[in-house]
DNA sequence: CTCGCTTGAAGAAACGTTTCTTCAATTAGG
DNA sequence: CCTAATTGAAGAAACGTTTCTTCAAGCGAG
């Protein structure tokens, strides 16, 4: 410690009795110097524990190279919680210092990113919320931003997604049956992911000529959750579709549920598929997202912006269709 | 987007005509000028989108405001493969924010590092091993360290950790019967919470005249795992003390070691603890890590070091005793 | 009328680099 | 021996701020 004062290049050019610029050439390997200068200089650097200051250098190249990762919170959740969240901050840490990009982990709150003074360079927003105040943030002060997911009130965002439409529709395609009555089960606020899934259920249903009818829960309470799902059984419905895989568990819990879809009357499947989906005690299809490609690509599509490439549109990645088939379909 | 040049104070100052003392004046509510004036100057910098460099800022300031968060490797394991990492990596995120520093996510690697040319005011070094060479490196650039857990090799630095000494031993205290025969299966590098958990374990076998031996297995693969529990086996030990929980549950996995354990008359106790040893076969006490707590207090220790304060010598935080007695106790 | 105080605003230095330009001294060539 | 080219090294500008200092104009008081 002891707060001595910083060593700069004057300090090394004082010391080796030479101008800065002959610090700065015989220490970059630049200029026009005799190897015995060079050494000199380097030795004295060496001496005094010379570190160039890297603010000085950003100064000068326009950037330090920092690139935000800001995850929208869905409920109280925080990084820790969700599996996936945590696979995306590590594959795009690891993509970005790969590049020399260093990964900065922001908080998604305005007034905290207001008082965070630094130069980002760009930003990757996961999961942003309809009308992102963070993303406006971001366009006010001209930081470039990727988003994993998009916002559904905002055009000009480039973004990246698991093709959620596709993959709920070709689940569909393998595990539900033409005519069967569909009915979607969303909770919590509208997030494009579960947007995208119902436009591909909805599609699917249209080639069918299927029906389909989306059910909201007031609340993540269990009573909420309870009253949807009773309603979801009085209206007939052949297939439940969950949001994400916690409120498809949730709903598995239900005596009535678990007794239908042990019957195979009934099919569950879920928007995101999870570990715990194979411990239910009825089988719950699903799409499973690919967060360390996700976050990969995503990175890569930032350092091309930063390197002054156009971003190209969106980019959807093809899922995984998991497949948990009743076990009276396994009987058969 | 469309590389237009950034707006600088002086575009402003330009633009209201004024010069760049009265522009910086008018939007820091500085100086002396009339309301006038300020509104004019705002209104203009308003208009063209101008924006501070944060890195002029941080030029004059010495200092952006950023901490490393660095976290050595174990094994090939991830950020996202161990809990107790993402645990801290959130929590000391947290803290950083709130103080206004932003967290930067570092690789364990020196010749990574070398690259990132970004001004640390500092940064926290997880799990650091023996001999770390990043520690090396951040004493060399005069980035303020704090680790959780400590180089065994290095006596300088600023730590933090859990009380694994004192856990332990309070551990023995209430699960193991005096005069036992204890066997320590240790795995991997050598880090310092399993040579202070094996202190702690030998001070309690000192006051408590019982013997203690140190097994070391040649691998983490399943053979050499199996050659060392025989060998404990075969020592007639009362008691086995794993390094971590992902060996207990490979020795619990062994089925000379679940016949005894079941009968009473072996106790098998880690020195961390995990959700995964509850669904063991057999009971396997543990001490519990704090990490949320620890890695708020060495964020701000980080914090206070960053302001000019003297850090405070190693911190060990007091853990929990997780008991889980053995069945034929809980019939008693 | 002039001196001194206040007000409004500009100039300049400093933060730490790199790089472009300049310049003197040395060496080679005719 | 004089000119031109080369070598070694220093000076200065630029990157974008903030802040300390200076300075002119206006105004009231003596």
């Amino acid at each position: 410690m002891s707060a001595t004062r910083k060593i700069t290049i004057r300090d090394v050019a004082a010391a080796a009795g030479v101008s800065v610029t002959t610090v700065s050439d015989a220490l970059s390997g630049k200029g026009r110097l005799p190897d015995e200068t060079r050494q000199k200089v380097q030795a004295t650097a060496e001496r005094l524990g010379y570190r160039p200051s890297a603010i000085a250098l950003g100064l000068r190249e326009r950037g330090l190279g920092l690139v935000g990762l800001c995850i929208a919170p869905a409920g109280n959740a925080a990084l820790t919680d969700v599996g996936y969240w945590a696979t995306i901050v590590t594959y795009a840490s690891q993509t970005f210092l790969s590049a020399g990009l260093a990964p900065v982990l922001l908080p998604h709150s305005v007034d905290m990113l207001a008082k965070l003074k630094i130069p980002l360079d760009g930003a990757i927003l996961v999961d942003p919320l309809v009308d992102d105040a963070v993303l406006t943030f971001f366009e006010k002060r001209r930081v470039r931003c990727v988003t994993i997911g998009r916002d559904l009130n905002r055009e000009s965002t480039c973004w990246l997604d698991d093709d959620n439409g596709e993959g709920v529709e070709r689940m569909f395609e393998q595990a539900v049956a033409p005519g069967s009555r569909i009915a979607v089960v969303t909770i919590g606020q509208r997030k494009s992911y579960a947007v995208d899934a119902i436009a591909g259920a909805t599609r699917w249903t249209e080639r069918h000529g299927s029906s389909i009818a989306t059910f909201q829960t007031e609340g993540p309470d269990d009573r909420s959750i309870e009253a949807v799902v009773s309603l979801v059984l009085q209206s007939g419905a052949d297939v439940i579709l969950a949001q994400h895989d916690r409120l498809a568990l949730r709903i598995a819990a239900n005596p009535e549920v678990a007794r239908r879809a042990s019957g195979a009357g009934l099919r569950l499947l879920s928007i995101t598929d999870s570990p715990e989906l194979e411990q239910a005690g009825i089988p719950i299809s699903a799409v499973r997202q690919r967060p360390a490609l996700l976050a990969e690509m995503t990175a890569k599509t930032m350092i091309e912006m930063i390197n002054g490439r156009q971003p190209a549109g969106p980019v959807l990645l093809p899922m995984d269709i998991i497949i948990r088939p009743p076990a009276a379909a396994l009987r058969a």
